[in-house]
RNA sequence: GGUUCGGUAGUUCAGUUGGUUAGAAUGCCGCCCUGUCACGGCGGAGGUCGCGGGUUCGAGUCCCGUCCGGACCGCCA
């Protein structure tokens, strides 16, 4: 070893003794007749000392640059000015000898808790960005967190197999990463969306209870919470209903806030598909503050204000206490929701003042008593702000739903200390699609359905509930999983209902068909985002600051520069030719 | 595929209606400083205003195109 301590465990009690320490020079502090270095590393940070009376020594420090690699030997020594803002601070090394290990080059910026560099330059030089402890300390809490998940699930006796990451790549879903095959050109193989089949297949095999902490990939567009790989914290049991696997899972979630955040939490609550759309307009609802949709539509239809008149649907909310909105910020919020992303058209507002009385933007309208009954719906009083959109039902409930989450944004109801989580359940089974003239499966094709709505299969696919559910904290949705299809001809009828033909659904997904006729077992399982679950812990909405080299915007790595070109040999090798 | 914001010193940013030599902070370099720890003081260096074109007597500023980055919509079973 070339160190006999590192930089962030040296106490008064280690006075006197003779050190070595490695690190980097953080911050170099030259006072004249003395100087100090920080020397950094990952447990901390300890303070060398050099002063004149060594002049030999100190004149060698001041060849010192920031981020030079250094070894030091010192005496620890009792500081003349102590600081308590380092856990060293009572302490300082006073050199005897030190050696110039690497020198560095300037660091395009600050290597500082508050650094100056922005995103760009941190991801390009993402191996510096690295050494702040804000980084850091990000992925140490990431690593917890797996740590933990592995504590929590193998004391429930499940086992971590891994499956294989070069597989077939499946028309459903989210467009697959691919890879060619040198041996069978024109072959390809496809990298998972998640290892689904796979740990249906060990459900069959008979583990009872898998679990595995695995890169997936999806070549989709990339968002502040989503990479083009990301890991997966991938779960599955067998033997077990619904309600078993809630259960299982909430119980890693407690174990999770206990042991990461020292939460307790209470036992998570339950809402259905139907109920978060109707009450938050969202499949995600962040509950922690209500501000629930109010149907207006009873109510605001058939006055003679003609936008309304239109609408298929009519939603409220109440802003409590936002009452005091000036002019500018309605106006600024109307702009904000009629922004394309929201794409509302407009924005109708109803104060009520002091005296309980209502002031609206459509007073034309509505009579005070027309007020009065919106007042009385949304239960606003005296100071509140009611807010209400209209238009067709699925675009008004989006909109309404951003426009909620922003007022709670504005409102300051979104404490990203506090936690909310709950279940979403009774998910529809199937989504139309539109603009394909048929349906796809919610979830994921091996999703059961509700027994009790398996007639329904026939008759009207569309309210067809599955035995699939989602978890929900603060608006991000962590996990989510089903209750799968274990028998074959159940499996079959939903290829068929997805549009496969027969030899379609053979072709693709013959290895399951085969293996349900060969015992397999009821079961079912879910998913976590490990990395929406870290930033969730860490208290931010990105998951790159989780991710040690992540992916920017574009889906490249900028520090490595990935995607490339290839050369022409390995085309040709792959039999691939690249159109211009 | 689309919407939107941004690109000016190593870095983070400001830059007025288009008008003299493009500024600040921080970092960096030099000198000084016996207790610093966001050290302090004095001095200094540092610019292809992303790139290309256009309008104009004159463009960091206006227009068009393009590249790069961020956020979002579509997409993400």
């Amino acid at each position: 070893m070339l160190r006999t301590h590192n930089c962030g465990e040296l106490r008064l009690s280690d006075v006197n003794n003779t050190v070595t320490l490695c690190g980097w020079a953080h911050v170099i502090r030259d006072k004249g007749s003395m100087l100090w270095v920080d020397l950094r590393d990952r447990y901390g940070i300890t303070q060398l000392l050099f002063d004149q009376a060594n002049d030999e020594l100190i004149t060698k420090a001041r060849t010192l640059g920031r981020e030079f690699v250094i070894k030091a030997t010192g005496v620890v020594i009792e500081r003349v000015s102590k600081t308590n803002k380092i856990e060293t601070g009572d302490i300082e090394i006073q050199v005897t000898e030190f050696e110039i290990l690497n020198p560095a080059k300037l660091p395009p910026f600050l290597i500082d808790d508050k650094t100056d560099g922005g995103d760009d330059i941190r991801m390009k030089y993402r191996y510096l960005d690295l050494r702040r402890n804000v980084v850091r300390k990000n992925l140490e809490l990431r690593h917890r967190v797996s740590k933990e998940t592995r504590n929590y699930l193998d004391s429930q006796a499940f086992i971590e197999v891994e499956t294989p990451v070069l597989i077939k790549s499946t028309p459903e879903g989210a467009r697959d990463f691919v890879v060619p095959s040198r041996m069978n050109p024109g072959e390809f193989y496809a990298l998972p969306q998640s290892p689904q089949t796979f740990k249906q297949l060990l459900m069959v095999s008979g583990f009872d209870r898998y679990y595995q902490i695995v890169k997936c990939f999806r070549d989709e567009d990339l968002r502040a919470d989503r990479q083009p790989e990301f890991t997966q914290i991938d779960c599955e049991m067998s033997f077990v209903e619904q309600e078993d696997i809630l259960n299982m899972f909430e119980g890693l979630a407690i174990h999770l806030f206990k042991t990461i955040k020292g939460i307790d939490i209470p036992k998570l609550s339950r809402m259905t598909f139907a109920d978060a759309m109707k009450y938050y307009g969202n499949d995600k609802p962040d509950i922690r503050f209500d501000m629930k949709f109010v149907d207006f539509t009873d109510f605001a239809k058939g006055k003679g204000f003609p936008v309304f008149d239109e609408a298929e649907y009519i939603v409220a909310i109440n802003a409590k206490g936002a009452a005091s909105y000036t002019r500018k910020q309605i106006d600024e919020l109307t702009e904000w929701v009629k922004r394309p992303q929201i794409g509302a058209k407009g924005l109708v507002y109803a104060r009520v003042e002091a005296d309980g009385t209502l002031k609206s933007s459509v007073d034309k309208f509505y009579s005070q008593d027309d007020l009065n009954a919106w007042k009385q719906a949304t239960n606003a009083e005296a100071g509140d702000l009611i807010l209400i959109l209209g238009g067709g039902l699925n675009a008004t409930r989006k909109a309404m739903s951003e426009l909620r989450l922003e007022m709670g944004n504005r409102l300051g109801l979104r404490n990203p200390e506090v936690y909310s989580a709950h279940w979403v359940v009774d998910f529809p089974l199937f989504e139309y699609s539109e603009e394909e003239n048929r349906y796809f499966a919610m979830h994921h094709p091996f999703t059961s359905p509700k027994p009790e709505d398996i007639p329904l299969l026939e008759t009207d696919p569309g309210v067809v509930r599955a035995n699939a559910y989602d978890m929900v904290i603060n608006g991000v949705e962590v996990g989510g999983g089903s209750i799968r299809i274990y028998d074959r001809a159940l499996q079959s009828k939903m290829f068929s209902l997805l549009g496969f033909t027969e030899e379609e659904a053979k072709h693709q997904f013959g290895f399951l068909l085969d293996a349900f006729e060969y015992g397999a077992p009821p079961h079912g399982g879910l998913a976590f985002g490990l990395d929406r679950l870290c930033s969730l812990f860490g208290g931010v909405d990105t998951i790159r600051d989780f991710i040690a080299f992540p992916k920017n915007n574009s889906g490249r790595d900028v520090m490595i520069d990935a995607p490339s070109t290839i050369d022409d040999k390995q085309l040709n090798e792959l039999k691939i030719a690249v159109k211009a």
